[in-house]
RNA sequence: GGACUCAUAGCUCAGCUGGUUAGAGCGCUGCCCUCACAUGGCAGAGGUCGUAGGUUCAAGUCCUACUGAGUCCACCA
């Protein structure tokens, strides 16, 4: 066998299991009628993104819930692919073509398809290949693209289904515009920034009272040029007699009326607003409730267009600041006042975004939103931490309309013709031949594409196959055969950030109800966001962005795992030493599995099970119980998605308990088979227990461990059961562990060198501590570097000696002139002045009758037994003081 | 404007249904290169749990108000 190095080497480890992983298809699922399904999804990565602590921390989570659950004996699952992401994606090529000094209609739509999917092709597998670096155990056999064939049917299916039904329509509407993407959004990819602007007052003359105005107010003084109406509350005392009247529009000098709208608040402002129909929502509605002009004054660029007169051809904000110049000039402006208020940005590329008037496409949302509403309300879907419940509620009860189409051409083009005669669009998820009204073959498809959520919002069973797979009942049951849709669908669990439960965790709800008849999953899981260690976000333009596949090169997967998972409270605040925990920890790991390997003989590695207790050492039962109770944690803290929790139990476990107190104890007493066994066992199943947290340093361990000709991956073996405990050794060995430490303390604070070999004396009558001692007499010298070990029944009288206590046991350690005897008996009337302190705390507890008669039995016995602990304490050391010279 | 979250050791956070003496990691101090590991070992210092009230036999934990930090949502121009 190799000798393992001093070091845990992951580069290497990590590239080799990858890859072995991937080739044997380790985490490939296929229905299995003997098994219970365990199906996972995670948000698909955009083919443009690179991975990013996000991605890191999404994965990690993700994966330790499917190695654990693929260990616990579930086919699980893990469906993974790219979204074509179609602005982002389109933007990347845009940004190409640009360098050659073109734009995508300098070449064309075809063309410019054909060059988006070279880009997918080349650069696609990109983030697939990072996600394989962080260990996620994704199915990658089923690797999904949000285009393929077989889920864009899924998607046309879906858009013909819904139009059938009523619930997408087409429109025009006002609808969030990028000028610089020149598309539609939704209003979930308009962000909205809170943004320093002005408010300007802006004096509107009447056309038949000379110097009269009514003065309105605007933060887009340039919508002006739109203006058809000012609008008044029907009710406002000021402007009662003048609805119906006339103004004149400045600079166009366009005739409006003065139009009485319940929308106007009349403490706001002057209480009169301009309306523009054609670049304001609320506008829109006026324009619409009183048969207004919608006049767009913007091109799609935000250039402003002939409607706006001379200020045509001027970018919106130039238009802005002129316009501003020349009411200035006309003394039309009574005063500019700062303002803060909203303002959406594109949220692909964060240009400010032209509420924009446009014929669109829309799903109508409140009937799909009232089964989704529906399952969280009862609980058949449940959000952890259970707070963001009210948000998802909160969005779901106000939901509006849903604009899907955009102005790209990366993307899946709306499948509906048009007839150049015939009135009514053809929607179908073929390419028709003929119009079927009249027969034409003039046919033109509709020149948009979908948003691309609204392909993700498919994914949980597009990817297993729907429609051409349907739901069937029958086929669930072991006498049908089963295919991927009814055996894997729905899924479990689903891990996200908080900025995609509109954009995709809500809407997946819905379409799975609205599709498959349930909810795609049963727990969603909203993990913090990771920041910087001053608290920003991380990200590219800010420059604060680690780098996870920089950890992963300079601490190694596990470590960057590890790391993540024990900082991940709320939000998570990561600097680059902090991976540092976990390199150490995957380090210790690998050392102390070294000292095992090392320390024990071929025939002593094959037990499957620990010796029985009676044959064993306390440190031996006891490690075995401690591992015992640590799984049941582990896994109980996992099952309720507590996962920085299990790991801090593992972290502890294996460290302090397996580590710093059982290896250090049997270190000297290797040659023992049943040590040997007992220390190679706890490792064996450590590391099983580990394993879905540091996947790779205990995968390589295993094997070695185990040294099979055919490697069986760790990540194949069930979990190991916990077993029945042995409680008294638990006990026993926390009054051992007790003892020796105090005895270092002692050593420690007078100064006794290491190697040092002082002497000691115990004393206690208690039968169970005297054999605690004499069966541990070996373990006591040895950690504490005795030169003899001595027991009495009663403590003897030693000049200048340390005296301590745990339990009834006494100890003395005679120091000789090592020791200020003043000084340790000044600490030991400290130490008993405290112990009689609290003594009296608790039996004015106790004789408190309302404490006595209210609180619990098991409460008041605990006070009990504490007062008795601390009165036999006190009056030992009395005596110990009054003996001690 | 509405909703939510957070405030505990120098720093980052645990503390799950109220119940002993409030925990961890990092950092800090002292002693150790002990033949698995200095990415290590042993020991230690450090907290009146943001402020003010209240409920309770009992509050870091529940309630109210306040202060401070942050997040999300919203068509007040």
């Amino acid at each position: 066998m190799p000798e393992l190095p001093p070091r845990f080497n992951f580069t290497e480890v990590e590239t080799k299991w990858c890859s072995y992983w991937e080739k044997h298809q380790t985490f490939h699922a296929t229905p299995n009628p003997n098994k219970k399904p365990y199906t996972i999804v995670i948000p698909p990565p955009n083919v443009t993104g690179i991975l990013h602590m996000g991605h890191g921390l999404n994965n990690t989570l993700q994966d330790i819930i499917a190695r654990y659950k693929r260990m616990n004996g579930f086919e699980t699952c893990w469906m993974v692919g790219t979204d074509h992401a179609g602005i982002a994606t389109q933007n990347v090529v845009e940004k190409q073509l640009a360098k050659e000094g073109k734009t995508r209609h300098d070449i064309g739509r075809e063309e410019m398809l054909k060059r988006l999917w070279a880009w997918k092709e080349e650069y696609g597998g990109t983030i697939i290949n990072q996600l394989k670096k962080l260990g996620s155990s994704c199915d990658w056999q089923r690797l999904r693209f949000t285009m393929d064939e077989g889920y864009s049917q899924a998607v046309k299916h879906v858009f013909v289904e819904l139009y059938k039904k009523g619930l997408i329509y087409r429109g025009k509407y006002i609808i969030n515009w990028c000028p610089r993407c020149q598309t539609a959004l939704s209003d979930e990819e308009a962000e909205h920034q809170e943004t320093q602007g002005h408010l300007y007052h802006i004096k509107y003359p009447f056309k038949d009272l000379n110097n009269q105005f009514v003065t309105v107010a605007t933060t887009r003084p340039e919508t002006m040029l739109g203006d058809t109406a000012v609008a008044v509350h029907p009710t406002d005392e000021r402007y009662r007699n003048l609805i119906g009247k006339t103004l004149i529009l400045p600079i166009l000098n366009r005739e409006i009326k003065i139009i009485a709208d319940d929308l106007v608040d009349p403490t706001f402002g002057s209480g009169a607003v301009k309306v523009t129909p054609a670049h304001d929502p609320n506008d829109f509605m006026m324009g619409t409730r009183h048969s207004l002009k919608f006049i767009n004054i913007m091109n799609p660029d935000a250039i402003l267009n002939e409607a706006a007169g001379k200020f045509a051809g001027m970018d919106r904000f130039k238009a802005r600041s002129a316009l501003v110049e020349e009411l200035k000039n006309l003394e039309l402006l009574t005063k500019i006042e700062p303002h803060t208020h909203a303002v959406g940005h594109c949220y692909r590329c964060h240009t400010v975004v032209e509420p924009y008037l446009s014929k669109q496409w829309f799903v109508k949302m409140k009937p799909l939103a009232q089964p989704a509403l529906k399952a969280v309300i009862e609980g058949t879907v449940k959000f952890h931490p259970d707070r963001w419940t009210k948000v998802y509620l909160n969005w779901m009860e106000g939901i509006r309309d849903w604009c899907i189409s955009r102005q790209i051409w990366w993307g899946h083009r709306i499948p509906v013709w048009y007839c150049a005669t015939c009135p009514e669009p053809i929607v179908s998820e073929i390419t028709p031949e003929k119009c079927p009204s009249c027969g034409t073959t003039n046919l033109q498809q509709d020149e948009d594409v979908l948003d691309t959520w609204f392909s993700s919002w498919l994914w949980p069973f597009a990817t297993f196959g729907w429609p051409s797979l349907k739901t069937n009942p029958q086929s669930q049951t072991p006498d049908h055969p089963m295919d991927d849709l009814n055996y894997f669908y729905p899924t479990a669990s689903l891990f996200t950030a908080s900025e995609i439960i509109f954009f995709w965790v809500a809407r997946m709800v819905m379409a799975g109800y609205e599709f498959m008849g349930q909810a795609p999953f049963k727990d969603v899981y909203i993990h913090g966001t990771v920041r910087d260690a001053k608290g920003r976000k991380m990200s590219k333009s800010l420059g604060n962005a680690l780098d996870p596949l920089e950890i992963i090169r300079e601490y190694g997967a596990d470590a960057l795992r590890f790391s993540l998972i024990m900082n991940s409270g709320q939000d998570l605040f990561i600097s680059k030493e902090k991976f540092e925990g976990g390199r150490n920890f995957a380090n210790k790991i690998w050392n102390a599995s070294r000292l095992v390997l090392l320390n024990t003989k071929p025939e002593n590695k094959t037990i499957v099970r620990p010796p029985t207790s009676s044959d064993l050492d306390l440190p031996s039962q006891w490690i075995i119980a401690k591992f015992g109770l640590t799984l049941t944690a582990v896994s109980e803290a996992i099952e309720q998605y507590h996962f920085s929790e299990a790991e801090n139990l593992i972290y502890d476990f294996f460290w302090k308990n397996y580590c710093d107190w059982y290896l250090e104890i049997i270190k000297n007493k290797f040659s023992d088979d049943k040590i040997q066994q007992t220390a190679f066992f706890i490792l064996k199943q450590s590391l099983k227990m580990m394993h879905p947290f540091m996947p790779f340093v205990t995968e390589e361990l295993w094997q070695n461990l185990t040294q099979s000709n055919t490697p069986l991956s760790l990540s194949s073996w069930p979990q190991p059961q916990t077993n029945a405990l042995t409680t008294n050794a638990l006990t026993e060995m926390d009054t051992l562990i007790k003892i020796i430490s105090e005895i270092r303390n002692i050593r420690a604070q007078w100064n006794i060198k290491p190697n040092e070999h002082i002497d000691c004396h115990f004393a206690t009558t208690n039968t169970i501590e005297k054999s605690l001692l004499i069966n541990n007499q070996g373990t006591i010298e040895s950690l504490l570097k005795l030169k003899s070990f001595q027991l009495h029944d009663d403590l003897p009288a030693i000049q200048d000696a340390v005296v301590g206590m745990v339990n009834s046991i006494k100890f003395v350690l005679p120091l000789g002139e090592l020791v200020d005897i003043q000084k340790e008996k000044t600490k030991m009337r400290q130490d008993i002045l405290t112990s009689e302190k609290s003594a009296a705390g608790i039996l004015q507890r106790l004789s408190n009758e309302n404490f006595v008669s209210k609180a619990p039995a098991d409460i008041i016995e605990k006070e009990q037994a504490r007062l008795n602990g601390l009165k036999q304490k006190i009056s030992e050391l009395n005596e110990v003081l009054r003996n001690l010279k």
